[in-house]
DNA sequence: CGATATCAGTGACCATGATCACGGAGCGCC
DNA sequence: GGCGCTCCGTGATCATGGTCACTGATATCG
């Protein structure tokens, strides 16, 4: 897929027409990151907007002692890095390759540009950080008000939401679900082990596939 | 103060010239809400965006026990509501006022009108939910990598940033403080007894008051 | 100005989940 | 095809913070 077509199927830029996007493809810088590598650090000025091409990235936040939580993990079509090109303000956490990744870079004034000479870029860009607001207040709220086999019943139904056969593909492992949920490994650990058992989900193949969605949403809404 | 006059202040609105404020000004509903009263409850569909003229009010959600999260205190100035109007989806969150307040009401048609016709507003408000993304992230970050006094030290010297004294005016109860950062009432009220024991804070008369802001700095970057 | 909420302090106890410390399984790579 | 990662399972123990149960202090409002 060229990078042009690519550029349609991604919503922020859905709306601007062939030729447009056709002059826009050209404008963007292509690099490729391996896996474990850090594309952006908190606290740096940032002065451009990404886009995944392939592969997946996490948005984490790090303790001075090394732990850390995971904001949210990306893939093809996701874009990040524009707050800072709306504010200009620094980064606000670190963004870490998961898997051999390749990203579209678009600096800063031409992304500018970009939303200023066109509405439906700007209406678009609107609409995509309602979304993440409406999600990072979910979030806020699960980890508050929901106890640890809840939270990650969200993440199994969230993460199995594109597929209609209940199959998780992206391999999700304990660790990152933990780092997502604000939990340890070996707490999920079990969590999973006891949806497993109370025939909820299956796993294996590094795989892990919902059989019960009924029961998992449930459980996803409650404390015991 | 006049409608026109105080809608100058609003970042948001800001950017318009004066003129353009008299009309908009006309296009408003005032409102009033006694403490207690819930302005807009979650999964309503929502239409209309709300300016606070006076008074304040939280963001909360609320778990089917009753326990709530508040998500955010607005008061003068601060607005709420847009996300609805800007992605068509129900409302995020219930907004009750705790105080007798007063708001300005604009519906979304003449708020969507606003923002096509002025890119100027449309900028503001996307530079808005920057900001209210940054401080969402911030949030889930600090519930997960702090314990509950530093998450206590984070709010107070926040509710303590507009003042330069290290007086936090608006009375912040126990209660509230607990409901903001994730916690218990009790357990709120042992770790401020211990802030004002090391010397960092004092109350009384319904207020806190901070003396010694680098030692809370401090200590709302750890977790014991 | 006294009645009634609302707010705050504190002890005792309990539970969720973190931490520590392993052993073992599966994959990927030279 | 062995060596070494990275992942997963599980027990034991500990600690943070929630819950429960009161008591006292302050406002607020008929």
């Amino acid at each position: 897929m060229s990078t042009a077509t690519f550029l349609t199927t991604v919503p922020l830029f859905a709306s601007l027409a062939p030729a447009e996007v056709a002059a826009f493809a050209q404008l963007l810088r292509e690099k490729s990151y391996p896996k474990g590598s850090v594309i952006l650090f908190e606290d740096d000025p940032g002065d451009a907007l990404f886009v995944v091409r392939s592969g997946r990235v996490k948005v984490v936040l790090v303790a001075e002692d090394g732990r850390e939580v995971i904001l949210g993990i990306l893939g093809g079509g996701d874009h990040f890095g524009e707050l800072s090109l709306i504010d200009d303000e620094p980064r606000s956490a670190h963004v870490v390759a998961m898997e051999e990744s390749t990203l579209l870079v678009l600096r800063r004034d031409d992304f500018r540009r970009r939303v200023e000479q066109n509405p439906a870029v700007a209406w678009a860009l609107l609409i995509e950080m309602s979304n993440r607001l409406r999600r990072a207040d979910e979030k806020i709220g699960s980890l508050v008000l929901l106890d640890v086999p809840a939270r990650i019943a969200r993440v199994l139904l969230d993460a199995s939401s594109t597929t209609r056969d209940g199959e998780i593909e992206k391999p999700l492992t304990h660790q990152t679900i933990a780092h997502v949920i604000g939990a340890s490994r070996e707490t999920v650990s079990r969590a999973i082990r006891e949806f497993v058992d109370a025939g909820w989900i299956t796993t294996g193949q590094r795989k892990i596939r919902i059989t019960d969605r009924t029961a998992l949403e449930k459980r996803s809404q409650q404390r015991l």
